[in-house]
DNA sequence: GTGCAATTTTGACACTGTCAAGATAATTTT
DNA sequence: AAAATTATCTTGACAGTGTCAAAATTGCAC
């Protein structure tokens, strides 16, 4: 009787869900995340979840169009500070690959086979991934024009190449193939280098 | 009674697990492989495969073996032949890439998270894959003596990071971000400029 | 043939996702 | 306020999973 939405029994069961969920994933992984020890940590029964979603694979694209919103502030406030184009470039680079390793069992329900291949994205979360596909292209136009990413082809394919590039960085320490921390910076720096207009200066 | 291993009830059942596996990872996915299935398939018991597999992470590490075997076959075979150093890495790439789309369900294990991070990969197939590793970064060091790709860096790190990009692009597809096939072609050919030593040569 | 070891099976346990049916509480309608 | 309706949650059930322990079967060496 007291704010917005109010459900007898439990409050918010949609959002406790989601919480708890979004608890268990980043604490004990992705594969240890059932519909019935949820519905237990939340303190409810078995199925009681699946009147708030309609089965795992909704509650995870749940989880992943979260992860889209997060990203997209962080991302987006990036690229409208005044740095100059190609300082903000970088930190663009690290940002991204911050966001996927602090996060990343939230980034492989994003870009990851479970819900893209295995399961089926929800058409809320197909247009969140898009949406922030878009930014990115509008941003990689721009990054073009200031000489910072190569012009010898469309934004499109550009922001898809450098994007594969950066989601490939991201994948190799996430999928845990590489593991060593610090090797990262450094292939990060190596990265930008690669990605940029100019790649060779040096011998 | 005939050839080499001969298990009196099935000939060679390590041999035919390990066939049906990869059948039906690659007709099916790698989500509906089960143990007892594939027991059913091959004509045994539910438990009669954990005599030759220790679990189902060990199958699992048995097919990514393989497939590092055939994919460095196919690799290793393409170095050694005598084109440009130019002309061969681009074929090195449309041959990367077609291998992990064709034979996808095994790349995902070669490279993914299932045997990486939430199983864990056996002591022979992490020798596998530091092998075919070992192969590309003494070849990276040629690439760079060619000038085909940066000598900005160590070949380690341009191993690396060129790696990521090919991989990242290879997941994009395999992961069923990007269906269309048709964008994939040319996404290579713009991967291939974005790797070369001079990446901006155009306006 | 007897003994031994390799191989396979049966039975069991604790999990999983999810459906159908019933119970309960809140809300709406009368 | 009482009744009807809806939203929410629970109990019971089913088919499936990986995998362990113990028993059964078979092949081979002696």
């Amino acid at each position: 009787m007291s704010t917005l939405k109010k459900h007898y029994h439990h409050g918010d069961l949609t959002k406790s869900l989601l919480e708890s969920a979004s608890l268990i994933i980043k604490e004990q992984g992705t594969e240890s995340l059932s519909m019935r020890k949820l519905a237990d940590t939340v303190g409810v029964s078995r199925t009681a979840p699946y009147h708030h979603f309609k089965d795992k694979n909704a509650l995870l694209c749940a989880l992943a169009e979260q992860g889209f919103c997060e990203q997209e502030k962080i991302l987006y406030s990036l690229i409208k500070q005044d740095h100059t184009a190609e300082e903000c470039f970088k930190k663009y680079v690290h940002a991204y690959l911050e966001y996927a390793l602090l996060h990343n069992e939230t980034y492989d329900l994003m870009y990851g086979r479970t819900i893209w291949k295995a399961g089926s994205p929800s058409p809320s979360l197909k247009a969140a991934s898009k949406r922030t596909f878009k930014i990115w292209i509008d941003w990689v136009e721009e990054l073009q024009q200031h000489k910072v990413l190569p012009s010898n082809n469309t934004p499109l394919r550009i922001g898809q190449t450098t994007w594969a590039s950066l989601h490939g960085l991201a994948r190799l320490f996430i999928d845990g193939i590489y593991l060593d921390q610090a090797d990262l910076s450094e292939m990060i720096e190596q990265m930008i280098k690669n990605l940029r207009q100019e790649s060779s200066t040096s011998a």
